[in-house]
DNA sequence: TTGTAAGCGTTATCAA
DNA sequence: TTGATAACGCTTACAA
């Protein structure tokens, strides 16, 4: 811990008189502009050091238009996926030397206004994991005419916005493929609801990976719920019913979910990954450790740090460049097999 | 939805002449130092409207020294006590008409770090939540010297800092009540580690407890441990090893432990409530539905919105009392009871 | 490459 | 109460 020396009021005059050169020597050094190394960088540096200058930020923005600061719109944070990932971007926003200007918005209605509260506070960009897609990319793409903005996981494609996220098709691919050699042949699907985008085109892609990796399922053995063990139970306990007939492996949204199929298959006297093997295809803290007589769940991990990283470095980028076409940026989630599909050895 | 129109580039300057009045005058009225609601006024806002413009923040921030922007500081995101309070304050610093700056730290170096950083960008003030409060409070109170700070959740008293929370004392007491009238005469405690304050107060609350509420304990019955279910079920198997004599109620730190407890109970053939009860301490989703089987377990919920609006008004009060004593805020949590201690009718 | 000086858009001061 | 004007601290033409 340092000295708990906080920035007094000393600016770049005082600076430039220490250092005796002139105020746009000490600016251009300082930010960069003056690339070279040399006896007068070093004197100015360590005049701002000596002095403990900080810019001021207001009167930067004022004549540069550039505030240093990033807007992150998310739904919620009471959600893993997305204080994963708001976890995520702080670091690497900070490490861009930027500021994290947080707004919450669950509503196409509520991100648009927190967007044009971060709009009116100048921010350089603009890092949204949008709702309600159909009503909010509109106005993002007029947004978009002013700063970069950069579009997270969601699947709506828009060519004005960039977009970094995971492909929907390769998280089914992965899980399917693990499944198939894990030795299930058949496999049952409990999916988020099918209101939304992303639960749609992972249900489409579950359906393309049964031909594609020989996995088979049937009509009884497909539903869609809201998360919760609850519904998790219920939902495997009908599929069960039929005593002569059950699927040798369960996808699984989330982690709530499988700990209630998990249950269901524990009650009917099912051994889990011997019998029926589960996978989960949201990664949770209860995947991990959520469950009890030592199960955990095979699932698949998206890559937050890369994710943010990406992001960030795309709109940092995108300062420059004037016209472009958006970038797409397709990352590699990774499967976390665990106890539920495979038999330890 | 509204039109997608952006803020322009118009001044202080362009309202100003169509309504016909200086800049000054323009400054005053919309930002509410001219209180009169005359025609004058009106025809200001009247024009301000029209012209769809918005106040340069930079501008404002480098003249009057005030950004408009609050800094808030917190350990992690993937913890639900933090998100729901993230989440709370972000509409709370909304409505007050700020921006939100969040910076994330785990360390009292990195809040240290990020402090700096938000400082740096002149925030108005600073809501923090502080870990290892040893190394991070001192700093805090340097910080409170230039602008208001408000400190969350953490027990540590300082003199110089505000504090809005709930009293762990409260939490233990009203958990211990319920547990007493619904019926249980003994209960086992398996907290979280003692390593940090609020660990130490609850379970210093605990003991303070047995003897006002009527509750008996036993050394064999008192565990710490870190939250997960495996945990909870393995320390709840060793605690009814004797089979002589086992506790009436059992107080738990967290949902993932007490979905232990309860597993290990139901091994034992102990019916949940009626022959053994469980709280828990610290309120999330698994207590509303992360178990099956219709259980679900009484706890206490913190009042995040009042704690959200009690920090705001406060950073937002302070601006200008310059002599002060700190304030402490301290809010009642609420007991929500559910099936885990109650038999149902 | 460096210094000089003119703004950036607002609020504060001061005089009317 | 209002208006004219200076000042906030920085960046950037432009000149040297």
């Amino acid at each position: 811990m340092s000295q708990h020396s906080l920035g007094d009021d000393v600016s770049i005059a005082n600076v430039a008189a220490v250092a005796g050169v002139s105020t746009a020597t000490v600016s251009r050094v300082l930010s960069g502009r003056r690339r070279k190394d040399d006896d007068l960088s070093r004197r100015v540096r360590a005049a701002a050091k000596q002095l403990n200058y900080s810019v001021n930020y207001a009167a930067s923005a004022l004549r540069s238009a550039k505030t240093n600061s990033i807007g992150l719109i998310v739904p919620e944070l009471n959600n893993s996926l997305y204080s994963s990932l708001t976890q995520a971007i702080e670091p690497a926003v900070n490490h861009a030397g930027k500021q994290l200007i947080l707004g919450i918005g669950s509503t196409a209605a509520e991100q648009e206004q927190r967007i044009r509260l971060v709009l009116s506070h100048r921010v350089d960009a603009l890092i949204i994991i949008p709702v309600e897609t159909e009503f909010i990319v509109p106005f993002l793409e007029t947004v978009a005419k002013q700063i970069p903005v950069v579009q997270l996981l969601s699947q709506t494609y828009s060519n004005k916005l960039d977009w970094v996220g995971i492909s929907e098709t390769t998280v089914m691919q992965i899980i399917a493929d693990h499944l198939s050699t894990a030795g299930a042949r058949s496999v049952a699907y409990i999916g988020s609801s099918t209101d939304d985008l992303d639960g749609m085109t992972l249900f489409t892609a579950f359906h393309m990976q049964m031909t594609v990796s020989g996995l088979s399922t049937y009509t009884e053995w497909i539903h869609f719920t809201q998360e919760s063990v609850d519904s998790g139970y219920r939902i495997m306990q009908k599929i069960l019913s039929d005593h002569s007939f059950y699927p040798e492996s369960v996808i699984c949204s989330d982690g709530l979910t499988a700990v209630g199929v998990y249950r269901a298959c524990a009650a009917a006297g099912l051994s889990v990954p011997e019998e029926i093997k589960i996978a989960v295809l949201h990664d949770s803290a209860l995947c991990e450790n959520g469950t009890f007589e030592s199960v955990s769940f095979t699932s698949v991990q998206l890559p937050w740090d890369r994710i943010a990283a990406e992001a960030v470095t795309l709109v940092a980028a995108e300062q420059e460049r004037k016209s472009w076409l958006p970038s797409r940026r397709e990352l590699e989630p990774e499967l976390i097999i665990r106890k539920s599909t495979v038999v330890s050895s």
